[in-house]
DNA sequence: GCGAAATGGGAAA
DNA sequence: TTCCCCTTTCGCC
C-alpha cells in the first residue's frame, strides 16, 4: 500500500539488511540488467527515503538507485538464516539485491533506474517537504497554498508541493479535519493548517508504525490498538458508501484525475475569504 | 473467468 | 485530459 509511510517503512527495514554491506544485484526478470550490472558488488551507503520515492547511494561514485513504488510495486524482503541461499524469483522481480543476511526482491515498480548526481537534483528539487522529515519546511508549504487557487484536495496530492500523501491519506486527513475537499486550500487559515499537518504527521507514522493505512480511532469502535481494527473499520470515507461514523452516503468525485471521498454531513466547505 | 479499478505519476495530446 | 506502465484484487457474469 504505496503512501509515503509505506517508503519510510521499507528503509527502516532495509537498513540494518543492505546498508554498510557489499550488494549483490541483479534483474531476474531482466528489464534492469545493466543498472544492476552497474552496481553489482558495491558498498551501499545509505537508503534515503523522500515523500513516496527511495533512493539508494552506492559508494565509489558507482550510482544512486531511484525506486518509485506507484501502485503496484512492492517489496519482499526475506532474511538470510545461515546465509542461506536466496529462493527463486517470485513473480517479475526487476531488482534483486543480495547480502550477507538478506535478499530483498523488487516486483512492479513503475521506477527503478540508475542516477548519476544531476539526474538525482532534478528528481529531488522536484519532490516538495515530506511530512516524515522532521525537518520539512512546513512554511514553505502554507506559502504555496496561501497563494494557490487550487482546492486543499488536490493541493494534498501534488507531490512538489507537500510530499507523502497519496489517495487514501487526502481523503482521510481531510475527514478528520472536518474539511471538504474542495475547499480552497489558502481558505484554510494557518491555524487550520497547522491542525492538519500535525494530524498528517501523526497519522503517516502510525501507517509507518504499523504498515498498513488505519486513518479511524481504535477506541471509537471499542478497540485499544490501530492493529486490532477490522478491514471495514480502517477508514471512515475512503472506498466507502457510507461514512464509518455519521452514515451519510459518501459523496465521491473526481480531482486532478482521482477518486475523491468526503462524508457531506460532516466536512465543510470553506469560504475562500475567510481564514 | 473476465473486466474494471486500485495506494501513482510521467508523457503525450 | 488521456494514455500508458506495472500487478493484484474484487465485483459481476
Amino acid at each position: 500500500m504505496p503512501e509515503g509511510h509505506t517508503i519510510h517503512r521499507h528503509a527502516k527495514q532495509q537498513r540494518p539488511l543492505l546498508v554498510d554491506r557489499a550488494i549483490e544485484a541483479s534483474s531476474p526478470q531482466g528489464r534492469f540488467d545493466t543498472g544492476a550490472a552497474m552496481i553489482d558488488g558495491r558498498l551501499l551507503e545509505s537508503i534515503e527515503p523522500v515523500g513516496k520515492h527511495l533512493f539508494y547511494h552506492f559508494a565509489d561514485d558507482a550510482g544512486i538507485v531511484h525506486i518509485h513504488l506507484g501502485m503496484y510495486g512492492k517489496f519482499r524482503v526475506a532474511k538470510r538464516k545461515d546465509a542461506a541461499e536466496p529462493k527463486p524469483p517470485r513473480g517479475a522481480v526487476r531488482l534483486r539485491l543480495v547480502t550477507d543476511v538478506a535478499c530483498v526482491d523488487l516486483n512492479g515498480p513503475t521506477a527503478c533506474e540508475l542516477l548519476e548526481r544531476p539526474a538525482y537534483d532534478t528528481i529531488k528539487s522536484r519532490i516538495g517537504p515530506d511530512l516524515l522529515d522532521p525537518k520539512a519546511d512546513r512554511e514553505a508549504v502554507w506559502r504555496r497554498m496561501a497563494k494557490s487557487k487550487a482546492a486543499i484536495g488536490a493541493m494534498l496530492m501534488d507531490q512538489s508541493v507537500v510530499s507523502g500523501i497519496g489517495n487514501i491519506y487526502r481523503a482521510e486527513l481531510l475527514y478528520r479535519a472536518g474539511i471538504h475537499p474542495l475547499t480552497p486550500a489558502k481558505a484554510l487559515g494557518r491555524e487550520r493548517f497547522d491542525t492538519l499537518w500535525a494530524d498528517a504527521v501523526s497519522q503517516l507514522k502510525i501507517g509507518v508504525r504499523i504498515g498498513k493505512i488505519v486513518t479511524t480511532d481504535p477506541a471509537e469502535f471499542g478497540a485499544k490498538t490501530h492493529r486490532q481494527l477490522t478491514a471495514d473499520r480502517r477508514f471512515y470515507v475512503y472506498r466507502r458508501d457510507k461514512c464509518l461514523r455519521s452514515g451519510a452516503k459518501v459523496e465521491r468525485f473526481t480531482i486532478a484525475g482521482r477518486t475523491c471521498y468526503a462524508c457531506p454531513a460532516e466536512q465543510k466547505r470553506l469560504d475562500a475569504t475567510r481564514g
